[in-house]
DNA sequence: TTGAAAGCGCTAACAT
DNA sequence: ATGTTAGCGCTTTCAA
C-alpha cells in the first residue's frame, strides 16, 4: 500500500492524501477524515525511506553506543533519550559492537537517516582529524574523550569526567583509609582507551603517596566481563601476593571480584577492600553495598546533547564538558589506619 | 556528496559508478578501481534512503526491543545477534519504551527498512488478528505468548519459557523445601502480560499444596525497578505479615528484596528464603548468590532468529517453541523441613 | 564495458 | 482547498 493507491481509493490526489497524513491546515475537514479512515483500514504506512529522500533533515539525532551490555550506559541512554525528545529532537539508536568503527557507523547512520548530529557514547580515544571528517555533522564524544589521537580540542567536542582524576581519586581514597598494597583490576592496561587512562590515575596516586605500583597486583581481565574479573581475582589470590584492597574499573567487574574474595575465604570489607568506578543503581543493593566513583550518567548524557544542539544551531562552537564522578561510599571498604 | 557529483569527478556514468560500488562484475579493473578511489577520498557514503527506496527487501530482520533497561534481555538480544549473523541476515535493532507499541514501531521499522520479518522481544499477550495484519511481514514474540488476546495460535509464531509452569516451579521449589508463608513480589499481578502469568503460577502452586494465597503476602511494585521492589519489600516486612520465603518475578527484583530484608534485620536465606525467575549473570556473583529459574537466553534468541527464517523461506508454517527454565541453586534458599 | 533513462514513494513548490 | 509535477539519490533494465 503506498500514497499513490491510497490516494485512489479516497478519490483525492497524492498530494492532498500528503497533507492530510501530515497534518497540514489546507484540507478540508471532511476530506482528512475520510483520508485517514481509510489509511487505516488499509493498514497504510508511510516509507520512511521515501520520505527521508524529499524532505530536509528532520530534527533527529543520532546515538551510536559502542559495546552492548555495558551496565552503566543504560543509564546514560535514558538520559540522551530523555533530554533529546524535551528539545524537540528525534533520536536514533544504533547499537556496534567493541570491534566495529563508531565513526564508520557513525557517518552511515547520519546519511541513511539525514541526522542533524552524532553522539557518539563509548569509543576509542585516538582519532586523526581525517577520520572525523567522514562524519559530516557535527559531533559529539560522550564518556571519552581524544587523549590518544592527534585530533586538537578545537576540532571536537566531549563531554567526560576525568578518567584518570576518578582513578585517581579512587585509589587516593584508599590510600587514606591506610590501604597499602593495593591491587587494580581493569580489562587491559594499554587498551589505548578509558583502561589506559584509569591505571595512570591508579599509578599516579601509588607513586604520589610514595609507594611503586607492583606487576604482581595489576590483574588483567582482557574484557569487562564479569567471568574474567572474577577468575582473575581468583588468579591474585592464589599467586599468594598480598594486598588489603583492590580497585576495579567498572561496578560491575567489582561485584564478581568480590564474590572472588569471598569465595577464596577473603571477607570484604574485613580482610580486603574493594572500590569500582561507575555507580551503576544495582551495586546500591548487593552486600556488601558497594563503594565506588559514581560517574554523573544523568549529566554526562544531558550534557552531550546540550552540546550537540548548541553546535547545530551554530550557537556555540565545540566545548569540552568535564564533570566530577562522586564517591559514594558503601560498606566495601575499611578503614585500616 | 552523491553519486551524481562522483560520477563527474570520475568521468564515468552515474550507472558505471553504481556497479563499481556494489560489486558488480561488468565493470573494467581499471575504471572500478579509480572510482572506489575517489570515493574514498571525498568521502562518499551511499544514502540509505534512497537505496532502499529502489531496490529489493534486504536480507535484513528487525528486532524491537520493549524495555531498554531489562537487564535479561542483553543476553537474548546477543544471541539474536549472534544467529542472525550466523545466517547471512543483518539485524536492524529498534528499541522502544514499555508505554510503545511494538505492532506499530514493528510495522514502521519493517517498511522503512524493507526487511524481511520482525522478532518482538518483550510486548504485550493481548493481539487480535488486525493488529498483526499490520505489520505485513512475518513476525515472533520472543519470550511472550499471546495469552490474554483472540489471535489463533496459527496465525502467529512465538519462542517462550511456560511462565506459568516456571513460576509454578519456583514456587513449588518454596514448598518442598518446607515453606508455608510465601509471599511474591512483582510489578503487577493484572498487566495482561508476563507479571500475570507468573502470579498464576505462584497460585496454582499454592493451592495446590493444600494452601490459601493471602492478600497481604502480595507485594505489588508497578515497575520492574529496584527502587521499587527495595520499597514494596521494606513495606511487606513492617506491615508484621510472617513470611519465611518469597517469590520476586525478576533477578534484579530479588536483589533488591534481598538487601531490604537485609536493612530490616532479616537474613537471607537463614530468616527467609528469596527464590526468583531470570537467571542474568550478575546474580551468580552476588552474595547470597541468588536461586533462581535460569530462563534459556541464549536459545530463546536462536529459536527466535531460526523460527523467524524458516517462516520467511516458506520452509515451515507457524509454530511454538516452549523451552524449559531451569533451575539454578544458589544460597538463597534454605531448606527448613 | 558503458551510458541513458525509468522509476522506487514521497513532499513541496507551483498552479488552479 | 485541491491537483499537477519536479525532483530527492539510487539501482536497474535496455540500448549502444
Amino acid at each position: 500500500m503506498n500514497i499513490k493507491t491510497l490516494a485512489k481509493l479516497c478519490g483525492v490526489s497524492v498530494s492532498t492524501v500528503s497533507r492530510a497524513i501530515n497534518g497540514h491546515p489546507d484540507v478540508s475537514e471532511e476530506v482528512r477524515r475520510k483520508v485517514l479512515e481509510t489509511a487505516q483500514q488499509v493498514h497504510y504506512i508511510p516509507n520512511d525511506a521515501a520520505r527521508d529522500l524529499v524532505s530536509r533533515p528532520s530534527d533527529a539525532i543520532g546515538l551510536v553506543v559502542k559495546g552492548i551490555g555495558n551496565f552503566f550506559f543504560t543509564a546514560v541512554i535514558r538520559a540522551i533519550e530523555k533530554t533529546a525528545e524535551e528539545l524537540g529532537y528525534t533520536l536514533v539508536l544504533h547499537q556496534i559492537n567493541t570491534d566495529e568503527s563508531e565513526l564508520l557507523a557513525g557517518a552511515t547512520l547520519a546519511r541513511s537517516k539525514r541526522l542533524k548530529g552524532l553522539v557518539l557514547l563509548g569509543g576509542k580515544c585516538d582519532y586523526t582529524a581525517a577520520d572525523t571528517a567522514l562524519l559530516g555533522v557535527p559531533f559529539v564524544c560522550c564518556t571519552y574523550r581524544n587523549s590518544f589521537g592527534a585530533l586538537e580540542d578545537a576540532a571536537y567536542s566531549s563531554v567526560t569526567v576525568d578518567d584518570t582524576a576518578t582513578a585517581f581519586a579512587a585509589t587516593d581514597y584508599l590510600l587514606r583509609s591506610g590501604h597499602k598494597k593495593i591491587a587494580i583490576l581493569l580489562p587491559d592496561r594499554q587498551d589505548g582507551s578509558i583502561g589506559a587512562l584509569r591505571f595512570e590515575g591508579y599509578k599516579r596516586a601509588l607513586t604520589e603517596a610514595g609507594l611503586q605500583p607492583e606487576e604482581t597486583l595489576i590483574a588483567e581481565t582482557a574484557s569487562y566481563s564479569l567471568h574474567g574479573a572474577y577468575n582473575a581475582t581468583r588468579r591474585l589470590v592464589a599467586s599468594g601476593t598480598a594486598f588489603t584492597a583492590m580497585f576495579a574499573a567498572a561496578d560491575t567487574m567489582a561485584v564478581a571480584a568480590i564474590r572472588a574474595l569471598y569465595d577464596a575465604g577473603v571477607r570484604v570489607p574485613q580482610d580486603c577492600s574493594v572500590i569500582a568506578i561507575d555507580g551503576i543503581s544495582v551495586t546500591q543493593y548487593t552486600i556488601p553495598a558497594l563503594t565506588t566513583m559514581v560517574q554523573p550518567a544523568e549529566e554526562l548524557g544531558r550534557g552531550a546533547v546540550t552540546t550537540l544542539i548548541d553546535l547545530i544551531d551554530g550557537r556555540s562552537g565545540n566545548r569540552h564538558i568535564t564533570l566530577e564522578a562522586v564517591l559514594r561510599e558503601g560498606e566495601s571498604v575499611r578503614d585500616v589506619r
